[in-house]
RNA sequence: GGAGAGGUUCCCGAGCGGUCAAAGGGGGCAGACUGUAAAUCUGUUGGCUUAGCCUUCGAAGGUCCGAAUCCUUCUCUCUCCA
């Protein structure tokens, strides 16, 4: 019997609660006062996989993972990869794990990217060989950025319509996706309907612009306060790289790029790392608008968010009042 | 007190008689997003009743058909000499 046309099929679906919210908009204070109970988290933020990288991911802290169960996060070394694909696979298997427990997973986090993956389903591309990647990374630093988008736009003229020619990280990969599969990128499809697998209510986070950069910049004073520096030193003593992937991250690559300019201070960095944030929380904000199915509420509406999400998934949420 | 350099749109900075609401960069604002996404890229950035009009290049005058660009005075900043 797999039909799931009847009620029945759709009642057996997990459900799921997804939280998203730009940086510093107040997400965490919000997973300890309404879903400490009956919920286990999956972390959907693509820096806090990083074991290490902890003030400037401002991963929950022990306390918070002690008290709720946190899967994803640190599962990475900081010179390991990590993606949206592996996200979707591990996400999912979560998904009906702590279902199947009795529980409801919140997937929180502010990776727009995999969000959007995880809820629209990714697309069927396969899994990035590096060894491919690298040479299509070196074919077109050898040969220039022009030739990789005439290139592209020979082999794949639907995806070369749709890549701006000067976004390399696209049309690399793009190219790699043919030299890889033999397939333009542009005949794997893609959906723009929410996969209907998995029951979800998602819950977006907002907050007036003015407020959220106040937040941002308190939230990075208070990250060095609590030792953001040390973490740093720590971490290039344990010898990183730029070229780590964790170390693209907003906090720490700033660091690396003082490197290059010997008159930026303490300061200066702090300020860059700020304003970065803040270019970022938009960034994510344009995004997460663009998902169809969110409803946006003030990080403040707790009760406005509590009843939506109860209504969308037929539950009763536990709330504790502290 | 003397000699020189200079004050340009939110900031830095080009322009040195018309094609200048003024290059370029920064910052701001908006947007995109097919297994790298805290990444990458795009558009926009004086005002308005927007095929046009109005106000802008330290200030005030002047020359010219026409000035950010030339002249005069004033003012402010910087460097050097006293």
């Amino acid at each position: 019997m797999m039909r799931s046309s009847s009620e029945k099929a759709i009642r057996s679906n997990p459900k799921a609660v997804v939280l998203f919210g730009p940086t510093a908009v107040g997400k965490t204070a919000m997973t300890e006062n309404l879903f400490s109970k009956g919920f286990e988290i999956i972390n959907a933020d693509s820096i806090q996989v990083y074991r290490g990288l902890d003030i400037g991911s401002a991963k929950p802290d022990p306390e918070l993972r002690k008290k709720i169960k946190h899967h994803l996060v640190d599962i990475r070394d900081p010179w390991e990869d990590y993606n949206s694909g592996e996200f979707c696979i591990d996400a999912i298997s979560l998904i009906h794990e702590i279902n199947s427990r009795g529980s409801i997973p919140l997937i929180t986090g502010g990776t727009a990217y995999y969000f959007r993956q995880l809820m629209y389903l990714p697309a069927k591309t396969p899994q990035s060989d590096p060894g491919i990647r690298k040479s299509v990374k070196e074919e077109i630093s050898a040969k220039g950025d022009e030739w990789a988008y005439s290139y592209l736009s020979q082999v794949d003229p639907a995806s070369a319509k749709r890549i701006n020619s000067h976004d390399m990280y696209r049309v690399s990969r793009a190219i790699e996706v043919y030299r890889q599969t033999g397939m333009p990128l542009s005949s794997f499809s893609v959906s723009d309907k929410i996969r209907d697998d998995v029951d979800f209510a998602a819950v977006g986070l907002r907050r007036p612009k003015a407020e959220l950069d106040k937040r941002i910049a308190m939230r990075v004073d208070m990250m060095f306060d609590m030792g953001f520096y040390d973490e740093i030193k720590r971490l290039i003593r344990e010898g990183a790289q730029p070229s780590w992937p964790s170390m693209e991250a907003i906090g720490y690559r700033e660091f690396f790029e003082a490197r290059e300019n010997p008159e930026s201070s303490l300061r200066s960095i702090k300020e860059s790392i700020i304003r970065n944030s803040s270019r970022y929380a938009k960034r994510q904000m344009t995004f997460f608008q663009s998902f169809s199915d969110a409803v946006f509420f003030h990080p403040e509406d707790e009760e406005g968010i509590r009843r939506y999400i109860e209504s969308k998934l037929g539950i009763q949420l536990c709330v504790s009042t502290s």
